[in-house]
RNA sequence: GCGCCCGUAGUUCAAUGGAUAGAGCGUCGGACUUCGAAUCCGAAAGUUGGGGGUUCGAAUCCCUCCGGGCGCGCCA
């Protein structure tokens, strides 16, 4: 609708201006949907946006545009000008019901779209390192991450999820002492337990007494280096199953993991020094390896190769981008934690420096969560072992709960986590918001079937039943849907979506209690039911969108 | 000290540069004999941290100050 209103509004423009009404071009105007009623149906800016360019006042321009707009199109009522320069579009009552064919016709698929145009995009979220479970705030990326990829899947982009896994370096060597020594405390032997940089949790009891349980004492007698080696493995490969299996009671699913270490045993890492050598990009100093950062817009020059010959995690990561263009994403979306937003021009950096498409890609940075319970803060810390994990939150509050908790704020702000808000089944808890009006829907289809009056196809009832001023607003918020899928997956912002769903939701309980949908007048009836089919669907897939469970019955 | 993010009702958060800044919770007052009260209706509650600027129009963009968070490793 709004295209179609666009369209009118730049063959009017034209008309005008081939009679020397006006002079510049069109500006970029917006058909929007006004926040109120009374300002119309849909209104547009294009007026006061002349104004400057035709000095002209933005009234006496919108009111030559609304006497040509007069008897465009049949489905405008009414036209208005309003406050600074508004032109407010009143719309034929019936207008707008086509939607509800339409979200009847496409059903789980009402609402995606082609934006994307089947371009491939990678989104790389969580990439934890497997040294200890997941935590609260993994789980804020988790859910962010995995929701826009549906978005944007359901936007028409091809998307690929993945999981980068740091299989490789110092702190791999620090998990193996760490269950070393513990494997070696469990069975006896009197050793010492540094306090520097090693893994301490709780977790590590865990893994070393499944290490006992499978290779009983054999460690023992290898040699450190061995045994260590070993011991790296074996933690890294138990924990990583552990947060894939975490990931999967979150409904996160990834498609692609990673492995920091293909990229040395590919050759890789230093096939890219190589060239970067080669190109200029790279300087010796101090015995280091360095990459010319500040040519490119970093702060400092940045250490690839260390002086003792260890590659820099950077190192790998120049690699691993490359790696990421090199398989065909147009776009490639990282999400990190906020603690790593210093790492971000020197990402940037790298990509200019090596010609690989810059504005490709897009880091989004996740703020902290912190983590309350009944308004205290709990306390976190990895190294000590002192943190809730994410599975205990979800084992706590449910994963729907959780997720929702996340996707109803924007990515950029910092979030407070309350555990017992997030349990309460009630009014304090959104997600039940949404989910009840679903549940209300289904069981009031079902009554209605039982009394006799089935759930009818947009074609076998009659629309223009659908007068109340509610009913128009649900329709057009219903409309509205398609246009939010895709503003949300080009903003990459998934937060929008809970937004819609809570505002969309709220019309509905209101017009619940106002208006029944099942009575003795079966036409009006069967138009009702129809219309909360269409709100039935959008909810469930929006909620699909959000990765939130859609019950019938709560 | 430098850099990035944030600051909106008591509180947790919304608001493609648009009109009178909106919701949930909390507070106060109402509504179940009919489709699910995990709901609805109403009320109180704001100098959008302060101050400048940009323009027809600013919570939104720019500058500055204040406050909070996070960075500033040859860690990841």
């Amino acid at each position: 609708m709004k295209e179609r209103i666009k369209t009118i509004i730049a063959q009017v423009f034209d008309a005008c201006r081939s009679e020397g009404m006006f002079t510049g071009e069109l500006p970029d105007f917006v058909v929007e949907s006004p926040r109120s009623r009374e300002h119309g149906d849909l209104a547009v800016n294009v007026a006061m946006m002349l104004a400057k360019s035709e000095k002209k006042p933005p009234r006496e321009i919108a009111q030559s545009l609304v006497a040509r707009l007069q008897g465009c199109d049949p489905v405008i009522e009414k036209l208005e000008i309003a406050g600074p320069g508004f032109i407010n579009f009143y719309l034929r009552q019936d207008a707008w019901h086509e939607v509800l064919k339409d979200i009847e016709d496409q059903g789980s698929r009402f609402g995606s779209c082609r934006v994307g145009k089947g371009r491939r995009v990678m989104v790389e979220f969580v990439s934890a390192n497997p040294t200890g479970p997941l935590h609260i705030g993994h789980g804020r990326g988790a859910a962010l991450g995995d929701a826009l990829a549906r978005v944007l899947a359901f936007a028409g982009f091809d998307v690929v999820r993945e999981y980068y896994i740091n299989d490789i370096g110092n702190q791999m060597q620090n998990l193996g002492r760490s269950l070393y020594l513990r494997y070696q405390q469990l069975l006896k032997k009197d050793v010492e337990f540094p306090e520097e940089g090693l893994y301490r949790g709780a977790y590590m009891l865990d893994i070393a007494r499944d290490l006992i349980l499978k290779q009983a004492n054999k460690i023992l007698d290898m040699p450190e280096d061995e045994a260590v080696g070993l011991c790296t493995q074996f933690a890294a490969s138990t924990i990583l199953q552990g947060i894939e299996d975490d990931l999967e009671l979150f409904g996160v699913k990834f498609d692609s993991w990673f492995s920091e270490k293909t990229l040395f045993d590919s050759g890789d890492v230093p096939a890219t020094l190589e060239q970067m050598k080669v190109k200029g990009l790279a300087y010796e100093s101090e015995g280091a390896l360095w990459f010319k950062a500040t040519d490119f817009g970093d702060e400092k020059d940045r250490v690839m190769v260390r002086a003792d010959g260890r590659t820099t995690y950077f190192a790998s990561d120049i690699a691993y981008h490359k790696n990421k263009f090199q398989r065909g994403f147009e776009r490639v979306i990282d999400i990190w934690g906020a603690d790593h937003h210093g790492y971000v021009p020197r990402l940037a950096a790298i990509l200019k420096a090596m010609g690989l498409p810059q504005d490709a890609l897009g880091v989004i940075l996740v703020q902290m969560v912190n983590l309350l319970r009944d308004g205290q803060p709990v306390a976190m810390s990895t190294r000590s072992g002192e943190f809730v994990t994410l599975r205990e939150v979800i084992e706590e509050v449910g994963s729907d709960a959780a997720r929702f908790m996340f996707l109803t704020r924007r990515s950029d702000a910092q979030l407070d986590f309350d555990l017992e808000v997030a349990k309460k089944q009630s009014d304090e808890n959104p997600v039940y918001y949404v989910q009840y009006a679903h549940a209300r829907i289904c069981s009031m289809i079902a009554k209605a079937v039982e009394k006799g009056v089935p759930l009818s196809k947009f074609a076998d009832i009659n629309a223009g039943l659908l007068i109340e001023d509610e009913e128009r607003e649900i329709i057009k918020k219903l409309a509205q849907f398609p246009e939010l899928v895709a503003g949300s997956a080009l903003a990459a912002e998934p937060h929008r979506v809970s937004a819609y769903l809570m505002e969309l939701v709220g019309q509905f309980h209101s017009y619940y209690a106002k208006h029944r949908v099942v009575t003795d007048n079966q036409a009006l009836s069967s138009a009702r039911l129809n219309l909360m089919s269409g709100i039935k669907t959008v909810l469930e897939n929006g909620l699909a969108l959000l990765g939130v469970t859609a019950p019938e019955k709560m």
